[in-house]
RNA sequence: GCCCGAGUGGCGGAAUGGUAGACGCAGCGGACUCAAAAUCCGCCGAUGGCAACAUCAUGUCGGUUCGAGUCCGACCUCGGGCACCA
């Protein structure tokens, strides 16, 4: 009997695919073609477990699709800019495009043993210049179509450092390796205008029908469609009316101040002059750029002496205040605060002493607003104490609608439609991106480059010593003469946000090689992505982002009209978590706990856990997510390394809903590789023949029964419902008395079944059986109806709504029989107790419920 | 702070509004063995009971329904996102 051998199994399939290049993608039109994708890997350096689940659910996909009978692009690239690379030569020395493309060559000699049906022959990275130089000749298009612009926005300053920080390099406030605060700072940058496509992109979710509803909600809420008043507040001192806009126009009767940005024009006029204002200005741009930082910091306010007058009662004057919670980026940059119906403003008014005026109460019994706002939903029915133009009992909806409706008519507002969703700013002051490809000239202004010049490559003479962007300081780089005039000129040394780069990597997958972007003819047949795979982490920027990208791409001709949605069907999955061990008995000096690797740490069987070495008591932290610095990361290298690819593949499938988060487990991990084993064994045992019985009808049931679960169980993402049917299956196979044929026969159901989680080990089990070819190229089995067809079935009997008892049925007796032998059954009858039931509801094959 | 999810045995989880706990792990008992490993067989939510069975039980509290893990409302806890992490 054969053992088995991993080590020998997985190198010998694979060598016998890439032999018969049985996942190289190629156009055939005598198929229909399905494109399966993963969010491709940043390269970090090492493979995780959460990739080896990610792309083995891609796998899974990807197989069923090619037995099937389509024709299966399945591809593989690197998302190869952004920061870490930078890090890790500010760290160490070494350059970002070495520490990037050895991180890539080390992932990928660990991903080919894990035996993935990918297209190797397309992989890519964006840090490729003939990847990067493709997306710079679409900016330019972008360019020419009036989708990217300039314009001033801020970005966290480091002071000290005298650069620019991410989000991430701003801790509490100050910066990562400085420690200053950190301040915001206008800074000139490039945009895209997503803006522009914010009603479309709201549009077409609706279509989105194999998106995950929860997505579809979030990007909806992203996108933060309202409608509102916008109106001037006429100023009393005579200067330019300050714009408001609201979406709460029903309570301008409750006005107390109006509350303009920071960053508001008026602010920045009067801190010119007013000491007081430049001072707040100052104390109000500390702190990080985040919706996050902004909402938590402490709400301040600086009274700026201004009043204007309101709109419906002239005499009655507010005072302007410039308050650091207000966003210049949404709206107007400023509102009129009604603390009565706004927490926000009610803490404001309460500090700074303004005055809260209630406009509506409750429908019955309302009290007057104390330390929380009254802040009903909109479709509530309220009483109004103020109202103007409805009537006393109305919803917020309908009172929104009415005092839209009389600004309009007495001309002094209008009714417009806002979005929450900002343009998207791309420029990063960094060097390891896709360099922005224009040129500024003294004469012409901003000017792309030539096509022809294209890509605009990065340089490699660079040093990452002092911090700023090294292309700043780049003399011979940045000093270019000007496309259009040929005087001097100096290039662009901003570079992309790496989000562009992985806006449109599923499109250049189609045609990777291309010195276009796109070819047509590829991306017609490729496109769209039949189904993406991804974290949802991503649920809004990545996919909004691409969702804008395709479109862009299609106004410049790169992608058909069908692509404006790239993603037919997305799928998000969960993390792979591990256990944490930290020790219970001490911290470090910092008064962080220590933590120990799992191999370090035993149990006693009874849910006591120690350190080996010491005895010390250990604190079990299930379920947390898997980072170096808790030492909970388990290297697929090493599961591979004493398990094969095939359990590592089988337990990240086997245990969690793909959905939600899978812990690592060693016990589970162990009992996979029992499974397989027991498998291989099962095969090689029926491969040598003999018969155990003569039952074959009913493992013949057996086997059309697993052939529908696990085929139902693919297609709906159930794959962990899918291998508890394998597991059944497995057992009824081991336990079947039945004849040698019939046994081989389910034995390569078996096979084929588990081929989609576990191909190496399908591969071995198929040719000892006997089985033509490669299992790889062998049709999906489809089950027989006829032989899924129960001639009765077992209907529990409730009795008001508590299992009681159950009867056996034929499978078409009908109801009124059915009614018949349940009143009949001992239990009901005993219930009963002579009488008649109130009820008697039965659900044809299902339950039946007597109601007494 | 705002938006979106998730909470079921000792553990991971299963369950088109219809028998809660499939399947797996751990645990317990047994077979095989000189012994162990491997393998195979059985038991396995809690409480009470010899048992039949009864009661309780899907984060908490309420509601809709003949019937709720599933639908609705409020709350608690954990996780994701918040526009320069990818």
């Amino acid at each position: 009997m054969s053992r088995y051998d991993t080590k020998n199994i997985e190198p010998k399939w694979q060598a016998a695919w890439d032999e018969a290049q049985t996942f190289r993608a190629e156009r055939d039109e005598s198929k229909p073609k399905y494109y399966v994708l993963e969010m491709f890997p940043y390269p970090s350096g090492r493979i995780h477990i959460g990739h080896v689940r990610n792309y083995t659910m891609g796998d899974v996909i990807a197989r069923y699709m090619r037995a099937t009978g389509h024709n299966v692009l399945h591809p593989m690239g690197f998302d190869a800019f952004g920061m870490p690379a930078e890090n890790a030569a500010m760290a160490s020395g070494g350059h970002p495009k070495d520490w990037t493309y050895g991180n890539i060559e080390t992932m990928v000699q660990q991903m080919k043993p894990l035996g993935f049906s990918l297209d190797w022959s397309r992989m890519f990275a964006t840090c490729d210049p003939e990847y990067y130089g493709q997306q710079q000749s679409m900016f330019i298009d972008f360019m020419d179509k009036g989708l990217v612009y300039r314009r001033n926005a801020v970005v966290n300053w480091d002071p000290v450092d005298m650069t620019v920080l991410a989000n991430e390099q701003v801790i509490d406030g100050k910066g990562w390796r400085s420690g200053a605060e950190v301040e915001r700072r206008e800074l000139t940058q490039w945009f895209f205008k997503i803006s522009d496509f914010a009603e479309e992109l709201l549009e077409a979710i609706d279509a989105l029908d194999d998106w995950p509803a929860k997505v579809k909600l979030m990007q909806r809420n992203w996108i933060g469609k309202s409608r509102g008043l916008q109106f001037g507040f006429e100023r009393a001192d005579g200067g330019e009316a300050i714009e408001v806009y609201t979406t709460r126009p029903d309570t301008l009767m409750g006005a107390s101040f109006v509350g303009i940005s920071p960053d508001h024009p008026l602010a920045k006029e009067l801190a010119e002059t007013n000491p007081g204002a430049a001072a707040f200005r100052a104390e109000a741009s500390k702190g990080g750029t985040t919706e996050e930082a902004l909402e938590k910091a402490e709400k301040l306010g600086f009274d700026t002496g201004i009043r204007v007058r309101h709109p419906l009662e002239p005499n009655w004057e507010l005072p302007v205040w410039i308050a650091n919670f207000i966003l210049m980026d949404y709206g107007t940059g400023a509102i009129f605060g009604c603390p009565a119906h706004d927490q926000r403003d009610l803490d404001f008014c309460r500090k700074y002493g303004l005055p809260v005026i209630d406009t509506f109460v409750a429908a019955y019994g309302g009290a007057p607003v104390g330390s929380e706002a009254f802040v009903p939903p909109k479709g509530e029915t309220v009483r109004w104490l103020k109202p103007f133009g409805w009537d006393e009992t109305a919803t917020g909806d309908e009172a929104i609608d009415a005092a839209i409706a009389r600004a309009e008519a007495e001309g002094w507002g209008r009714g417009v439609t806002k979005y929450r969703l900002r343009d998207w700013g791309l420029s990063r002051q960094r060097y390891w991106g896709c360099p922005i490809p224009v040129v500024h000239c003294a004469d012409c202004g901003v000017v792309p480059e030539r096509k022809e010049n294209l890509p605009v490559r990065l340089p490699d003479d660079v040093t990452f010593d002092v911090p700023g962007n090294p292309l700043d300081r780049h003399p011979t780089w940045r000093d270019v003469p000007c496309p259009s005039c040929g005087k001097a000129a100096k290039r662009e040394t901003d570079t992309m946000d790496t989000f562009v780069d992985s806006s449109w990597y599923f499109a250049r997958f189609t045609a990777p090689r291309a010195d276009t972007p796109t070819v047509m003819a590829d991306a017609d047949y490729w496109m769209n992505v039949d189904q993406y795979i991804g974290g949802i982490e991503h649920a809004i920027l990545h996919l909004l982002y691409s969702r804008f990208f395709a479109r862009a791409m299609h106004i410049c001709g790169h992608l058909p009209a069908k692509s404006k949605e790239p993603f037919e069907a997305l799928f998000t999955q969960g993390m792979v978590t591990h256990a944490a061990y930290s020790n219970a008995e001490r911290l470090d000096p910092n008064n962080r706990k220590i933590y120990h690797f799992p191999d370090d740490v035993q149990d006693d069987g009874r849910g006591n856990y120690t350190l080996k070495e010491t005895g010390e008591r250990i604190n079990v932290e299930p379920s947390t997510k898997m980072s170096k610095s808790k030492l909970n990361v388990v290297d697929p290298v090493a599961i591979i390394d004493q398990y094969g690819a095939d359990t590592a593949r089988w337990f990240v499938l086997s245990d969690s809903p793909p959905e939600r988060d899978v812990e690592w487990t060693a016990a589970g991990a162990e009992a996979a590789f029992r499974h397989l084993s027991r498998v291989h064994r099962i095969a090689s045992e029926i491969a040598e023949g003999g018969d155990t019985g003569a039952d074959d009808d009913v493992l013949r049931k057996e086997t059309h029964r697993a052939m529908r679960d696990v085929t139902l169980g693919i297609e709906s993402f159930g794959f962990n419902a899918a291998i508890a049917k394998l597991y059944a299956f497995s057992n009824a196979l081991s336990k079947a008395q039945a004849s040698n044929a019939a046994r081989r026969e389910a034995a390569m159901t078996l096979a084929l079944l588990m081929s989609p989680m576990t191909p190496h080990l399908a591969e071995d089990c198929w040719a000892m059986l006997g089985g033509e070819g490669l299992i790889a190229d062998a049709p999906w089995p489809v089950a027989d109806e006829s032989l899924l067809v129960e001639d009765s079935v077992t209907l529990p009997i409730q009795i008001n709504g508590k299992r009681r008892s159950e009867i056996t049925v034929g499978k078409d007796v009908p109801t009124d029989e059915v009614e018949k032998l349940v009143l009949a059954d001992d239990a009901v009858a005993k219930a009963l107790a002579g009488g008649q039931p109130r009820k008697l509801i039965v659900v044809p094959g299902r339950i039946v419920n007597v109601v007494i």
